[in-house]
DNA sequence: AAAGCCTTGTACCGATCAGTACAATGTTGT
DNA sequence: ACAACATTGTACTGATCGGTACAAGGCTTT
């Protein structure tokens, strides 16, 4: 069983690991934050992490990803009504993000230089989600290149809407953004359907 | 003349200051670091900026924001031709960010808690530039709900374009994702014009 | 030249950084 | 109960952090 126990107690740190992250990025977060946030002492960490921080963002970037393969991608991928699937990314991705008040792990990451280490997985992040939705989009009947280009649009939309609203401190924003962002997809998938 | 000697090394060195930010963050960005990059020791930083980091990064945001009020918000609020002030905006600015390669260290500010010292500026900068976009919208006939939404959306919009580029590497996903920012607002203004 | 101020490099400060070592304490399998 | 192993807290390392002190040098003004 022992196998089992240290899988189980690496995959529950993460969520607070990437609390910690997203809060203060990557450089930002000292091992004695990320052993307060997860409450486990730094032998601990280096226990389930012999990598140190770089195996934790690594563990965390995984994490993230399985995420959205979950819940965001595969709908994208494989539900029948595209529409809906489009409608279910927006609220999703809403409700993760706190209407921008939760900053994207990811998308800091390739801000600055310190997530160069990582640039490998932010970038596949950001190709999946653009060609998921794009195919979502193709399956609503909407040409493959305008496909591509909304999807496009609207995974930079969802980023753009994260900075500012955390900029101005309104979530607000964030949601008229994103509602925007959502009609401007679903009128494509009328107008093509 | 000491007095402007004084003014015009420490001005001198905001470009370069403003860079390495730019590159590492407000966090990853050391006082080493930051006296390789300007080329000055450590006690020539300290008698230009008593204050340290935080007074260097105040001073770059206020240099960082002189130049938009020059270069982009004058334009927008002054400008006669509102389309012309539109299409400005966004080259002057697909130039600044270098379609993307460069990042927005307002934006950035923004995003994690170290920059909550700047959160004023960081907010002031986002919210003149909605609304002296707007205004010019207005200028340009668009409904004022409608101007400041389509602004939200631009500013917005151009943010999330860095981040996007910036993940994927991509200087041509910055420039569609503007292109159909300026199309979108050089519509509204054709439309209501 | 001499006095005064500006500028700069260097040495130093305590604090904190990521990471290691390891002994003490579980926990598990037999 | 006992042995093997997983887990944890604590103490430590050398390096680097932001910041200070200050003396040496340069420039300007008289």
């Amino acid at each position: 069983m022992s196998s089992k126990r240290i899988l189980t107690d690496r995959e529950s740190a993460l969520p607070a690991l990437a609390e910690a992250f997203r809060e203060h990025g990557f450089e930002g977060a000292s091992l004695a934050s990320l052993s307060k946030a997860t409450g486990l002492g730094k032998g601990s960490l280096y226990n389930f992490f012999p990598g140190g921080k770089e195996e934790m963002m690594e563990a965390v970037l995984e994490n993230i990803d399985g995420w959205f393969a979950k819940a965001i991608f595969a709908p994208l991928e494989h539900g029948p009504d595209p529409a809906a699937a489009v409608t279910a990314m927006f609220d999703d991705v809403t409700a993760y993000f706190r209407s921008g008040q939760r900053v994207c792990v990811v998308g800091c990451l390739g801000l600055n230089a310190a997530g160069e280490t990582f640039s490998g997985k932010v970038k596949a992040y950001f190709a999946r989600w653009i060609s998921s939705l794009a195919h979502c989009l193709e399956v609503g009947k909407v040409p493959p290149g305008l496909a591509l280009e909304l999807a496009e649009e609207a995974v930079s939309g969802i980023q753009g809407a994260i900075v500012l609203a955390r900029a101005l401190g309104d979530e607000a924003s964030f949601q008229r953004i994103v509602h925007r962002l959502r009609s401007s997809l679903l009128d494509a998938i009328d107008r093509h359907g």
